[in-house]
DNA sequence: ATTGAATATATGATTTTTCATATATTCAAT
DNA sequence: ATTGAATATATGAAAAATCATATATTCAAT
């Protein structure tokens, strides 16, 4: 992970502000970024793909839903950096966690365990 | 510091060289930076005006030069996310280094505490 | 006058956003 | 099973906005 590629990808807010929510929650569809973010389906669509060239984020299709979640190979430290990065800024995400908690009809997550 | 703003400021190659070789060197000149980056005097001098607009460098004009540090005040898990990022990427910088080291004719600093 | 640094302007390049449309999946009705 | 409608996501193309760089000039210190 070439350090300015990886701060490129942080210097966008819907960017910075989706991989951190999926952080914090493990994974997060498109339709439930744009409940959060209060953006359009293409925006947080395009940025999302951004990030998996990149090769921070990784998606699973379950159903209709294309799930998101922080690519696990990711170096530690730009783990590192993104965890400290909410801990320190609890201010950044409220919001959004907010509407992302209020938001009704929320996709049902298949569990893979139980066949 | 604002998230966004402080990524948006390590999103470029000539910023985010000239932060962490000022960071590992307590404090640096432009006339430095040139030589270690192998850029004309304008766009470093551009970028760190940027930097230090932004609230991540300090600057002291001692004599003709112009030295520029972290500005000390930057919130501490800023600072980490600079030194974590100059620790696990050694290659990053490596011959910026070699070049500053090289570099004859380096401006003298004037100890602060001697009268 | 010379050296080191800053700034103004213009321009090229990249990035971001939007619009329109396409693909994929699910569900309901037949 | 098939059809049609609704939902979720992706993407090509164009427009809009932002960013980076070069050149020229200016300023400040000696």
């Amino acid at each position: 992970m070439e350090p300015v590629q990886f701060y490129k990808c942080l210097a966008d807010e819907t960017r910075l502000k989706s991989l951190l929510l999926i952080e914090k929650e493990q994974e997060l569809c498109v339709c439930e970024l744009m409940a959060a973010l209060e953006e359009s389906q293409p925006k947080i669509s395009r940025h999302l793909a951004q990030l998996r060239k990149c090769g921070l984020l990784t998606d699973k299709r379950q159903g209709q839903w294309v799930f998101y979640s922080i690519n696990s190979e990711l170096p530690k430290w730009a783990k590192t950096v993104l965890s400290s990065t909410t801990e320190n800024n609890p201010d950044f995400l409220a919001n959004d966690l907010a509407r992302l908690n209020e938001m009704g009809d929320r996709p049902t997550r298949v569990s893979s365990c139980c066949p």
